[in-house]
DNA sequence: GTCTATATTTGGATAGAC
DNA sequence: GTCTATCCAAATATAGAC
């Protein structure tokens, strides 16, 4: 797939020095992604918005395909760093609250706040070339599997419902959370209370708690 | 935006007479953006996938754009249509569990099952261009005003827990239903299984009923 | 109402100078 | 490593015959 070395970029941590050409070329088009998403970005956009020409991008990517790749690639793997550091961070008997509210905003955080790389993931991953996306998925498939992890973590804590479907839990959740994307602006709410917010809705319930609500009737009335 | 009288169509209820040419292709590109996304449809393929060529196109619509647009519409009219029968279908007195199961199954078999317009809608929404976008919005507004009003429906109930946000429960639940469709399969799961599922979380929650795990300590300790 | 033919634009990609 | 110039393919849209 890829010619060059592209894929030992982007992994770094903090306070980076001055990116190289590839690494710019990569930034701005994670920016570009994620504001006006995959289909209306051209090589020449990227190229003018670095201060080059779309030529040049092929001397450090081989196609189009390649650039859009590392920054799926790039998406995932920052998401994935924030919520496993996050995580980590807790002491061992943190309880499922404390768990689920602490994954939920690092996720929030890293897709809202901290890079275009993970919003562009998201907000790209349905408009990329069939390949690329297929090429794609075992990278994302290694962090869903860390949130079942994360899940079944919890339910080996004895918090958790048994009779809670995990796996069709997460496949709920994330696309849940991504959705913050469209709707989440600076000033309503901050990013805590919607983190704090949701790790209740998903550990409580919408329902009142107590002995009410529990059982209902079977289904037999509505149409299939 | 529509030059043509487009916005009649594809309202028709259920056992229908042979779509004439404009309908043909609606549902051709419907059936085509929920199979292979927006970007890579062009409007030759609509065409031949109809017997036509793209010329023949313009006789009946005044763009791509004009097209898509009706076709986001459409998709939105349909699931609204579906909800809104079944919810109407139960009794009065129906209480919050059942309420959110009927929709949500609802929602889910028009996304999954009924129609291409509807998993078309979901599946480009983000791809067109932005001006179309925008110009459907307002559309998909009214029917998550429907399921805010829904929500509060329960709530006036007494079932739910005033403590929760009911638009934030709205804005995290849509985007998590509309995730099905890219892992909801035939064979495995059941459509009535999984709505029940869903819906039961949403109402109970996913940690265990009783008084245990109620409150938990604040978060001091995850960095920011 | 559908066709053929074509105008026009745009985008990915390459060749080769510097 | 970046540039200019260009190729080639594909897409929307239009003109006008039938």
């Amino acid at each position: 797939m890829t010619t060059k070395n592209a894929r030992t970029r982007g992994a770094r941590a903090d306070g980076m020095p001055a990116p190289d050409a590839a690494q710019l070329i990569l930034d701005t088009a994670a920016r570009l992604f994620r504001e006006q998403g995959y289909a209306s970005i051209s090589l020449r956009d990227i190229a003018a918005e670095t201060g080059m020409k779309a030529a040049s991008l092929y001397h450090h990517f081989a196609s189009k395909d390649d650039i859009v790749g590392e920054v799926l690639r790039i998406g995932v793997e920052r998401v994935s760093e924030e919520v496993r550091r996050s995580v980590m961070a807790l002491p061992p008997d943190a309880d499922a609250l404390l768990l689920l509210r602490t994954a939920i905003h690092a996720h929030l955080h890293a897709l809202l706040k901290l890079q275009d790389y993970t919003s562009a993931n998201v907000r790209i991953f349905g408009q990329v070339p069939a390949h690329v996306r297929e090429a794609h998925l075992g990278v994302r498939d290694g962090y869903e599997k860390y949130w079942t992890s994360l899940l079944k973590r919890c339910a080996a804590a004895g918090q958790l419902d048994p009779a809670r479907n995990l796996h069709l839990v997460r496949l709920f959740l994330l696309p849940g959370l991504n959705g913050s994307l469209e709707w989440f602006r600076e000033g309503r709410m901050s990013l805590r209370t919607v983190s704090s917010e949701l790790a209740e809705l998903l550990l409580n319930g919408l329902g009142v708690r107590g002995d009410r609500a529990r059982e209902a009737p079977a289904l037999k009335r509505t149409a299939g």
